[in-house]
DNA sequence: AAAAATACCAACCGGTTGGTATGTTGTCAA
DNA sequence: TTGACAACATACCAACCGGTTGGTATTTTT
């Protein structure tokens, strides 16, 4: 017994921290199982007892993706604004702020697991959508306690709005990508921001 | 001489159409050599004679979608207009028109493809990146116009503006393929209209 | 008409793929 | 002590992968 061995299920875990950082560099079809593993520092056998397929383990890391960023917005301190409008915008201030480093560790396992697999592995594509909504949802739930704030009642929703916060982001995420660089990510959410304070008249 | 063969190169343009169609589908990596020889009805012996290799193949095809969108943008009706304001809002009426059948279908190849590769395939990459700078680049132009006409000078950037319209564009591509409908980048698009015509005080 | 280049094809190759079958080891309840 | 079971590791497999081969038919050049 030199070596204390990890009494919980410990492969899991990293093959899934593997998951997020190797999927998000070279995509999702591009890592292979034996990828994972190596990253993990675990062996294939490993991989097959906690995920039944490939697939399997897509569909938990985009799940395991969702609670972590869950808790991570969760707790970030733009929620302590009692204004909801401040609320929204601090959150599109504190997504600014996490664009550091490489392209790889800033940009969203979801958004890009989801482009590949649409269309051909629907669980995978079903945990994305739903990693997608529910973020989405709790910035509609600021926006929609804004719009009562400031008695407003425009033609457009809450939701859509929510969700157009949403493809602003992912989309600044391919453009970082293809540019290499966090820069033109950062000059999206400022447009952003800029849009949410017109329509609120809040300059 | 029962079938007159053509006497143009037949198999490189089918294989760049069937790359355009299988790889919006299925990803760039998902996408097998076979799986173009198959959906283009040539050999591999053809496939390899065009093409140095499979990433040769996805330079060339981002390269030829550069082409093919460019001319198709560039006849489009929205140019007709006089005031350049009403071309960039005229663009953006063009792009939600497009938003018609399956998703695979309107959506955008060298989006796709730069997700994938911009960390493995700087050779896809570089040729994405172009084919995005070089339509923005159009916009940023009717855009500096627009500022122009109206006498702004504000503390953003035609280009700036140009890239974020893009991002818009590729984000909602990835929440419609989440969804499996074209409703949520109609929604965006009107959200980046209204946010243009704030811009501008054109409501 | 000869020579050279192009366009294409069927068969094949070695390596990699996702996945499996069969151990081995540590833990804990009976 | 023992038996059951979870948590791994090792060895292996058939299918598929990108790419190569040697070859033929056609077109272009000389």
């Amino acid at each position: 017994m030199t070596k204390p061995k990890a009494a919980k299920p410990d492969a899991r875990a990293k093959l899934l921290d593997a998951a997020f950082n190797v999927i998000r560099a070279k995509g999702y079809c591009a890592t292979s199982v034996d990828d994972l593993c190596r990253a993990a520092g675990v062996t294939k056998g490993a991989f097959f007892h906690h995920f039944k397929s490939k697939e399997d383990l897509g569909v938990a890391a985009a799940d395991c993706w969702a609670e972590m960023t869950g808790i991570f917005f969760a707790t970030a301190p733009y929620h302590d604004h009692e204004d909801p409008l401040e609320r929204v915008l601090g959150y599109l201030d504190f997504r600014r702020t996490i664009l550091q480093g490489e392209v790889r560790e800033f940009t969203c396992l979801v958004g890009t697991m989801v482009q590949e697999t649409y269309d051909t592995a629907p669980a995978i594509r079903d945990a994305c959508e739903a990693c997608i909504s529910d973020h989405a949802a709790k910035i509609e739930a600021d926006i929609a306690a804004a719009l009562d704030h400031a008695n407003l009642k425009p033609d457009w929703s809450a939701k859509s709005l929510a969700l157009h916060s949403q493809a602003v982001l992912q989309g600044a995420f391919i453009l970082a990508k293809a540019q290499g660089g966090a820069e033109i990510a950062v000059d999206s959410i400022d447009h952003l921001q800029r849009y949410i304070r017109l329509l609120f008249n809040r300059l």
